[in-house]
DNA sequence: TGTACATCAGTGAACGCGCGTTCACTGATGTAC
DNA sequence: TGTACATCAGTGAACGCGCGTTCACTGATGTAC
């Protein structure tokens, strides 16, 4: 797997986080024991908790980076919001460990300093990037709600498969981002 | 809890489900245990699988009877898209414990001809409803999309707390039915 | 109406197993002198 | 440059526990005669 330098690991952390979204890709959050990660990382079953206590640690850490790079591939998209919401939907369908448990709140500490930095991060950059698709600033709130509702409710749809028979399964970004130029585009 | 009339049960299939949906509600849709949920409906550990085989059986029932009372809920919504809309976000809300587990088909046996039965039904009467805001027609499917696409995203980002700071956490049905005012009435 | 029997929903004891947790230990690295 | 020591990431054996599963049994209900 990685490569391994005498006693120490070097990147166990890493390592543990890497096989956590890449389990959670595979098949959902809460199938895992921390012994099973353990194994899928290569290391020893103690390591897990030695570095995150617990399940609720590790995805607390899994949420942090997640909403890192969630808002980084976000504000990477600029502020028209067919780019930003179509990098919305890219990020959950190219890296759905990570949007899994984000979303997922139960499953970790929201309260978590980095993780609300994160989510704030991401989030004021949706809102601007939606503030360019509002018309009339009185409805502003709700379209901004509206806006995130869409590109949310298509990622959460592909990702369950219910969108898998129209036709929009293979390829989720290009047809969230005709979905929003057909809604959006004046 | 239940009436128990002697030494059987008479709704045991009835109690478990129940308990199911309630705990799912509680805390998600894998963090309890046959065992637990056995405890739950006051019946005995062997009783679950004796009914459901196992967790994927029994959360084939819920997904099953859960799109059952989903599209009669549509359906009693009629035909115009913001009554339909705000029944769907209604449902999600008030009966997230079966809502959880329908949009979640890695939990279930989703090729189960009960659920794929109630699954088209309810997709039928969406698409109907969502018909009613589509204009030009040959944007219609990708408009039905975006329709169902942002009643579904209001009630992911609901269910998940995302939008409990945004004034809508209290009371999700008038704020979803606002939401689709603004959006889709002329 | 009464008896005998088949059916089957539900029970509860027993099992083997994987889990999270604990803890003494290992050994690589950095620092003081 | 060389030695001694502190630090700490990571290990692996051992534990008690709750789990799913199995299986012989219980007892309520329906049916045949």
């Amino acid at each position: 797997m990685r490569e391994i330098n005498g006693y120490h690991h070097g990147n166990l952390r890493r390592a543990i986080i890497d096989a956590a979204v890449e389990a959670i890709a595979d098949s959902g959050a809460a199938t895992w024991s921390l012994r099973e990660l353990a194994r899928r990382a290569g290391v020893s079953h103690a390591a897990p908790a030695h570095h995150f206590g617990d399940k609720a640690g590790l995805l607390t850490a899994v949420a942090a980076e997640g909403y890192a790079l969630f808002a980084d591939a976000l504000a990477a998209a600029g502020d028209d919001f067919l780019e930003v919401g179509t990098a919305y939907v890219r990020f959950a369908t190219e890296h759905r460990g990570y949007f899994e448990v984000m979303f997922r709140p139960a499953l970790y500490r929201a309260d978590d300093p980095e993780v609300a930095a994160g989510r704030a991060a991401a989030s004021a950059i949706l809102a601007r990037g939606a503030r360019t698709v509002v018309g009339d600033p009185g409805r502003a709130p709700m379209m901004e709600i509206a806006a995130w509702s869409i590109v949310h409710g298509f990622a959460e749809l592909w990702l369950s498969g219910a969108l898998r028979d129209d036709d929009v399964g293979t390829s989720p970004v290009p047809a969230a981002r005709e979905m929003l130029r057909v809604m959006y585009e004046r």
